[in-house]
DNA sequence: TTTGCTTTTGAACGCTTGTTCATTAAATTG
DNA sequence: CAATTTAATGAACAAGCGTTCAAAAGCAAA
């Protein structure tokens, strides 16, 4: 057997990316193996290389597109005040983090599995969006809005504080998408507030 | 060559929990090889299983004593108010975390690579641990000194935000410890009351 | 229907993995 | 000093790792 009936490189290589996301969330890049990635598939390890130099790039891929996505999804309606650009923010950030929740526990957690090259973009990536939340809170200090010591603390405070929403929430859980929000958004704008 | 002059259990066997502690926080417990920490003590691989029946048990142990450790520490004060025992609580986990951020890194990061009994243990101390917390708020939110629509959210979300404070906070840094705790209190008291 | 391109197989590569164990030497005990 | 216990070595094991590549077979175009 050489080629299969039907294999074709548009169908095959969403595939891996797509078993590549799944396995790593669910076992850790290194814990992974490209045979067992291969076998999610339905084709034999050495088909991956069709579709990725290495095992590396395949998860360096999956990191990139994740917080290229976020960055260009991220609202920012300058016209808007404070208060609504950071409600707008957390509500975004919850719902964007809870659609995805296998490339926000690979974003997180593989960091350290990254080359140095790799992690360096990734890095970057990320403070990207923490410059995003930093602004609107300085915005929002420098309008009398906000009432917060310091500015860096606070962003990473709410972003860790919002990115754990992902930690317990399923889908048709207890709780509706919208009172999670609301509950967030009652304890992030009372936070930040005198 | 065998056995080395010097050699004695009461100093390899810390020294090889150390040397895991130290390079699973680093690299991640799938990626570290029993002959990595091996290395690490200065030994060879074989010796070290004069100390752990095998890999698993080396990771679960010193997942199982942080999280005991922990439990045993936390401030526990039924005399006092429920706002002071919520800012004990949210100065001890600071501290806490802050001193010991390898453990942390580890008992959150690697749960995905312990056993399926084995994570049982750990899942049942992390939610003792939960637990704790959401007492202290159920006893404010009875005394009316807390306004939270739902503990268990509140709960889960102050901890992600304090244990948030261990990706950046380094000793010697801008912030002293004392000034983290203060800000980090502000936000939560300000965020569970009216 | 033939030709050339695309896609996959399956074997092979050298290397690393966790773990075991007979052997040896240092430390301790009597 | 002799006997025993303790703690290490280093070689070996089978299994799995990421990656490469010639060969084979399906597909698309002429």
């Amino acid at each position: 057997m050489a080629r299969t009936t039907g294999s074709h490189s548009d169908i095959t290589g969403p595939r891996v990316r797509a078993a590549a996301l799944r396995l790593f969330a669910r076992g850790g890049y290194a814990a992974v193996s490209m045979r067992a990635i291969a076998a999610e598939v339905g084709v034999q390890a050495g088909a991956l290389y069709n579709y990725t130099p290495d095992k590396q790039s395949l998860l360096f891929d999956l990191m990139q597109a994740h917080m290229t996505d976020l960055l260009a999804e991220t609202p920012s309606d300058a016209d808007r005040s404070a208060m609504q650009q950071l409600q707008d923010f957390v509500a975004f950030h919850i719902r964007f983090h809870a659609d995805r929740p296998d490339e926000v526990f690979i974003a997180y957690m593989e960091l350290r599995n990254l080359t140095e090259e790799n992690f360096a973009v990734i890095e970057r990536l990320r403070r990207d969006y923490e410059d995003r939340l930093e602004t609107i809170l300085r915005a929002g200090v420098a309008s009398g809005d906000f009432s917060v010591a310091d500015t860096k603390i606070v962003t990473l405070a709410i972003i860790a504080m919002l990115t754990g929403v992902n930690t317990w929430y399923r889908a048709g859980g207890r709780l509706s998408l919208d009172e999670v929000v609301a509950q967030y958004w009652d304890m992030v704008r009372k936070a930040v507030t005198a």
